[in-house]
DNA sequence: TTTAATTTTGATAATAATTATCATTATTAA
DNA sequence: TTAATAATGATAATTATTATCAAAATTAAA
């Protein structure tokens, strides 16, 4: 559901009393229909065809912003840059396979390394802000050529 | 053991026909030593102290030949900078639990997460190259701050 | 032990991703 | 309309890393 990034994104801006802006507006809209993971050059690429004029500086900021309102979440995926995507709408939470030949992105659930996560973190009297488990290798694809 | 280190990065000279070389011996007897978790600039700043006019560009060679024999793996620690440490040893894989708010790292093994992760990969016929486990939160010390 | 081929090195330039700065513009509430 | 404040684009600065290149070190052969 884009309403519940909606009620984060507006949420976020009233309570830190912000002011609404055009160019913030049209990152965020735009953002919610991309499906997948992306980065900030992603969007300022496909932004910028759009709105001619807007400036790097912006998508970051902007990004940044979605980030702290709770509407993306932040990965690495090994690499040394942000790569961003919706945060889960539902309560289950999602991990990666990242295969190093083509870059493709496999997503997945597994309720028994989420329990465990948690459990584990509770031995440790560890509060739990967010968990990523990223497996790197070779997609079945790949393997075969 | 430090030896099984020492097998791996001679090795890894022999196999790729380098030369040896005094400042080379030097970063990763150095290394050896570390216990926990570092940075480029962490060795850099230590072996300077021992030895003046050593470049920070040779320790980024070493550094990036080390994780190349297996002897280091590097990490990111939802930074965009490598973090690096000892490999595993033995078979048994760690993962890590990183504080927010005092950087603290406890390192954990869990069983049952390492076998549903391989056992996820081969559901999708993924091979596992590496895998990481990342929780961020906070520790039993700073939540009662 | 000289020589010659090749590797390693330090200094430094280049690159990539991101953040900071700051003058100008936009938004908002009075 | 105005006054206060936030948002913006351009661009400088920062951080981590890699690339370049001439000089020094290593190695095996002569
Ligand atoms: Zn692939
Ligand atoms: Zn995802
Ligand atoms: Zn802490
Ligand atoms: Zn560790």
């Amino acid at each position: 559901m884009a309403s519940q990034s909606k009620v984060r994104y507006d949420s976020y801006i009233q309570e830190n009393q912000l002011k609404s802006s055009k160019r913030r507006d049209l990152i965020f809209e735009h953002i919610l229909q991309i499906q997948g993971h992306f980065t900030v050059d992603n969007i300022y690429q496909e932004i910028s065809k759009i709105d001619r004029g807007i400036g790097i500086a912006t998508i970051y900021r902007t990004v940044k912003l979605l980030v702290a309102s709770g509407v993306l979440t932040e990965q690495t995926f090994g690499e040394k840059k942000g790569w961003f995507e919706i945060a889960d709408q539902k309560l289950e939470h999602h991990d990666h396979m990242i295969c190093t030949s083509c870059g493709k992105i496999i997503e997945f659930h597994n309720k028994v390394i989420e329990s465990n996560t948690y459990q584990i973190a509770k031995t440790h009297r560890f509060i739990i802000y967010s968990h990523k488990l990223e497996i790197f290798g070779l997609c079945n694809t790949c393997q075969k050529q």
